[in-house]
DNA sequence: ACCTGAACACCGTTCAAGT
DNA sequence: ACCTGAACACCGTTCAAGT
């Protein structure tokens, strides 16, 4: 068949990039939700079953589309301290989480670490132990990130959203979170409504468990369990 | 109709608590993915429709699974400092997960707070307050901690399940996630295979957190951005 | 080798009807 | 008031068949 023939008929052969490709996009179009394999099949213009030549079933679907998305993370700078290596290499991770929303979901509902996942997670010890931090502080660290380390927010709830004005009723079944929202209020400056700066959130956190491990790897810091 | 009639033919009518009471039993016994409004509703001997008398769709029925278990977390502590009040609400909280393995996917799922975890959010930042820290501190500590403050691990991936024997492909690949896990070998002292300490893991950034934010506190800190 | 069609065993939820 | 039965519009996945 010629290229010309291929084209006419618009038979373009699936391959297992193009399907995770297509999953992707059509996740950051229409959510995670309504991505099925009947509606991915649909996109690529194919019968459902097609699909399972290329994967084996909807998990190792979403076991690729995670891969890809952890595969967009920026590769550690070279040249700087271990906190800026590390911080700088998480802060590109939330990055790609925020360009792929239903990333997080994805990543944390795998039952084990994918390849892609597994190679950024050892790149990242790597980064602890060139810093200096011993192979028992650095275990201890990689477990306090957790899921930080991807770029995760941990937050409880997404604020990122339409929050509507303040609730009237809030203030008087819950007098502290009311506190708490006035004072993201003030200090937000722009939108009343808006809400806290993620951003700045997530950078308070991160950079107070940076330092908090700088200062463990100081104090010469050792697990005091027995070996 | 006497009661011996009712007790004769079975018929026991629904109320909300006694489906949420099913739901929950019914989760911790066959797991979340396979708990379906039409698994619940035989499990209560009824037809799947009967349910939605008491539960509008399935979402609320999760919301209720959810407060169901955030209910479950011991009040505060009377008569301690600040730090020990907080850690151990969180350490209940985090037994309370433990106890309903499903229940941090379910909490994770609902896009808004339960009227349960605002009740308990209030009550925990109220702490806060009890312990000096300014409405502002509060504010980024509460973000800080995000979901850790309802006893999420925040781990990446579930290690408490069957580890395993170490793959002998890993060194190669990922030698520091390697080093790492040699580590915790040695550490365990137990079972080699049975890997991470999940409770002093817990323990460990629970108590860099709370640390970090004293030493905020004592200082004084408030957020530099503009009023 | 790669794709198809029909079927199976499920979902959550609606609607109109029973008692 | 509370529960039921049948149906609708979906799922992921199997199997045997096509080309």
């Amino acid at each position: 068949m010629t290229r010309q023939e291929a084209t006419h008929t618009q038979r373009i052969f699936l391959n297992r990039d193009r399907v995770l490709r297509a999953a992707v996009a059509l996740a950051d179009a229409i959510g995670i939700d309504a991505l099925s394999m009947r509606r991915l099949a649909q996109e690529l213009d194919v019968v459902p079953m097609a699909l399972y030549k290329h994967v084996a079933n909807k998990e190792e679907l979403l076991d690729g589309m995670a891969d890809t998305v952890v595969g967009e993370i920026d590769p550690p700078a070279v040249g700087s301290d271990w906190q800026s290596v590390v911080r700088g290499r998480i802060l590109s991770a939330r990055r790609a989480l925020l360009r792929h929303p239903w990333a997080a979901r994805v990543i944390e509902s795998r039952t084990g670490p994918t390849p892609a996942v597994l190679a950024y997670l050892d790149s990242m010890a790597g980064s602890f132990r060139d810093g200096g931090l011993s192979a028992d502080l650095t275990h201890h660290v990689m477990h306090a990130m957790g899921s930080r380390l991807l770029g995760f927010s941990q937050e409880l709830f997404d604020t990122s959203g339409p929050s509507g004005p303040p609730d009237p009723g809030l203030a008087a079944h819950y007098p502290h979170i009311a506190e708490l929202a006035a004072t993201a209020a003030h200090e937000g400056g722009s939108t009343v409504g808006g809400g806290c700066d993620d951003q700045f959130e997530f950078e308070f956190a991160l950079d107070l468990l940076l330092d908090g491990f700088e200062r463990l790897r100081r104090q010469g810091w050792t697990s005091t369990r027995k070996a």
